[in-house]
DNA sequence: GTACGTCGGGACGCAACCGTACCGTCGCCG
DNA sequence: CGGCGACGGTACGGTTGCGTCCCGACGTAC
């Protein structure tokens, strides 16, 4: 019987050596030392660094949040943005997010399973979001949930997790209603106003 | 002298090493074997990992782009999504940008040389689109260029560089009018009385 | 009270890397 | 043509981490 308090403590450890050093550094021996612990304890209850951080991780990104109906599509914004906000301000989440989500992108294992547990998650929150705008007549039909997600979580994700730069008073309500106003913006017709494509070439010459 | 020819080769190695493994990981003995170099070439012309990193880095990131004026707000913000677009596609780039900015959030030196190179820059690239738009009446006047840029390379950052979902066709001028509209939107309350010395501000940065 | 399993701790051999030192080679500059 | 200096290569001692094994100490269930 492993003991619970145990697995806990190694847990704990795990986050916060996370949050430290990044996955890359993250030592099964500093994680032992931290949580005041054997690497017996460790190797006990997982077989690798990887699979402990992919289980420890999920476990805990995994949760779904309920996602109460304001009656507008700016109030559900705002509390979809202050949860996310609220999370991104975590100092442990604060670091670990960027850091996981940069080694995803060399780690097939780690991408899959922060796809499974926070993409998909995520996907579902902007249909749900988006479906009631549209039943409300708020927004047109057709908007693609991946889109709507790159307006709506992306500013809030650059300002807290890359710039950290801290946000003013009262901004949430503010970008609630833009986000509502870009999603509402009608798809492009086919030829784009400004031909720019020498310009980029000459910006950034390959 | 040191040989212009090895130094480059280092550079190059270095950024490869970055991008596959990440700064954590990252091993001089890994760069001198990539850039088939004694570990010698590399210490005779960086003290530390972090030092030439920082160097190589920031030599890259610092150049400064040319904004050309389309004429609208839209336009510009067209071009700038393009490039940016273009350089969060680049294989290199793509994994080294998030990997660095993560380790940025607990190394307070990778910090400073990114915001100096990077975010310094951004910043003022945004204040002169927004500056032009303002002036052009597409903008009212007191928009803070962090939140626009919030607006402007969030989502676009959040789609290429962490959820790495790739990008329809023709969706860049949709996302440019859209954060056009976002960026109208009034700033709750302090609408229309705006001092002149914050419009030439904006319009005008030094 | 006895037996079992987890506990922390320590030691193991192995591997990688650090930063330095010392080679012999080779190319450039004077 | 001679010398200086950067070059690749190798070896060094020291550190850190891996994954495994064994130990004596608990504590709990029976």
């Amino acid at each position: 019987m492993l003991r619970g308090e145990i697995t806990d403590a190694i847990r704990r450890a795990v986050m916060q050596e996370l949050a430290a050093v990044g996955y890359g550094r993250l030592s099964i021996e500093a994680v032992a030392r931290r949580a005041g612990v054997g690497k017996t304890a460790i190797y006990r209850r997982w077989n690798s660094k990887l699979e402990m951080v992919l289980e420890i991780v999920s476990r805990v990104a995994g949760q779904s949040l309920p996602l109460p109906d304001t009656g507008t599509l700016s109030g559900d914004l705002e509390i979809l943005l202050r949860i996310v906000a609220r999370a991104l301000r975590h100092p442990l989440a604060s670091q670990i997010i960027p850091d996981l989500l940069a080694e995803a992108a060399r780690n097939p294992q780690i991408a899959a399973t922060l796809q499974e547990s926070l993409r998909v998650n995520q996907r579902d929150v902007g249909a749900l979001l988006i479906g009631r705008a549209v039943d409300r007549g708020e927004l047109p039909p057709g908007i693609d949930p991946d889109t709507a997600i790159d307006l709506i979580v992306g500013p809030l994700y650059w300002r807290l997790a890359v710039a950290r730069t801290p946000l003013p008073d009262g901004h949430l309500p503010w970008m609630a209603t833009s986000i509502a106003t870009a999603l509402a913006v009608p798809a492009p017709g086919t030829v784009p106003a400004v031909p720019v494509d020498e310009i980029v070439d000459v910006a950034l010459p390959r």
